[in-house]
DNA sequence: TTCGTACGCTGTACAACGTACGTTGTACAC
DNA sequence: GTGTACAACGTACGTTGTACAGCGTACGAA
């Protein structure tokens, strides 16, 4: 289980498609990458938000009608197909042209962007947001989002690493909120809470957890049910904007 | 591989530490739960960030000088005992009373008490947050930190519902910082840039992606070297706590 | 036309994982 | 003394990623 020889420079050059000076001897290669990748994407789909988890070279392999070690000759490893799935799905992922739009709008469209993004894909939530991938989708979306602060960065007088931290928590927020979409999705129905009903009324004392047992029956009760269930990312985003407009005019917040 | 009978009765009782009504019948146990959780929270520890991942039950048992199976006696899996690791870091964490504090420090405490968690225990900072553990540790965190936006709750208006939406707001931006500075560590020492700049140098057009290579340079550079890194940090605190004021006096957001 | 060889493909194998199952041995209740 | 409840564990199964060596194909050179 150990990996192979983690080589970047030649996973870079898959991500960006610089195919290696490959002699035309032998057999002539029954599949290429984009179809690799593209039937792994369809595979993590079906997976729910673990997909990528689930994404394993034996079923994706049995799925391109295909010996397992057959895709090791399209793919370093299994570590390296997830980049390029992942990085697939950003490229794929629409990006509108917001120029001229104010940047509250501009940033409202980036955010409704990755929203869509983690609901076609939700797996793309779950991606470590520590380790770039630096394949050309995410390259493309770097730059689009980039684009969409140039007005904000001139208002409030940003420098490049806060016009990147102000996109990294925009981000982080979205997809904060993703996950809580998804864990409320099928997870909180009624019997989840049946299930663990019984021992939570004998454990948690109202009197000890006064803020938790009422908050958190409201919580719960709220996103479970029918109250409208975009109230958490409207928060979110209001949130988020009102702490980047914040830097614009300070007025407000000291 | 498919996971046991998972009881979440059987589970949160454990949490709790409800011990079932166990006879007195049979050879003395050589362990106790406690010893468990805490010789696999020093296992996790020493696993870096994906430290909840390399616990495995073979090692733990190992270290415990334990054949693995006997540990089934006293955890129903490998998942619950994941659940006990991260309750009992919660638990364990110091929580300051800032009553009477004004709210921005109030919640700026919480911030960094989490902050801290995050680096005390690397792990717990990508515990899945859209499933609760609810358990006793997780219980008093949820408990202290709801009072902590008493004051602000006050101010603003909030209902249980946003005051719950606010600390999740405050505690995702927490956490994704903490990643940042996880995947700043080590990773991105020079070498890791040295390994992929031949391609990137290739590959990345600076007519075609000028932001993202301009910024992306910049951020990469900023938070890899010398230059201070609690920026980022504060940079997240600051906008959320702005965020969040605005909802006490919504002059500037509209 | 023949043949060497580069290369796509795959069967087998291994280490590590979680854990089901059945056995062993201990120590209390009677 | 003896029956029995229960902790501990040896073995084994299915699953994972992937190393390695062999097989067979089809092109380049003769």
């Amino acid at each position: 289980m150990p990996p192979m020889t983690d080589d970047p420079a030649r996973t870079l050059a898959l991500l960006w498609r610089l195919e290696r000076p490959t002699g035309t001897r032998g057999p002539r290669r029954g599949l290429d990458l984009d179809a690799v990748v593209a039937t792994a994407t369809a595979l993590a789909d079906g997976g729910g938000p673990d997909g990528l988890a689930t994404l394993t070279v034996r079923r994706l392999a049995a799925e391109l009608g295909v010996a397992p070690m057959t895709l090791y000759t399209y793919v370093p490893g299994r570590e390296e197909l997830a980049d390029l799935v992942v990085d697939a799905s950003y490229a794929a992922a629409p990006r509108a042209d917001t120029t001229g739009r104010p940047w509250r709008e501009r940033l409202t469209a980036v955010a409704e962007e990755n929203r869509a993004l983690h609901r076609r894909h939700p797996w793309t939530a779950r991606v470590d947001p520590s380790r770039p991938v630096l394949g050309p989708g995410e390259t493309a979306k770097y730059e689009h989002e980039l684009a969409a602060f140039d007005d904000l960065a001139d208002l409030a007088g940003l420098d490049d690493v806060d016009r990147d931290a102000a996109l990294t928590f925009l981000l982080d927020v979205v997809r904060a909120a993703a996950l809580v979409e998804q864990g409320s999705a099928g997870d909180d129905g009624p019997e989840w809470w049946a299930a663990r009903a019984p021992v939570l009324a004998r454990v948690l004392d109202p009197e000890r957890y006064p803020r938790a047992v009422r908050v958190g029956t409201a919580a719960g009760a709220a996103q479970g049910s029918a109250r409208d269930p975009d109230r958490a990312w409207r928060f979110g985003l209001a949130r988020v904007l009102d702490g980047l407009a914040a830097m614009v005019s300070p007025g407000t917040t000291r």
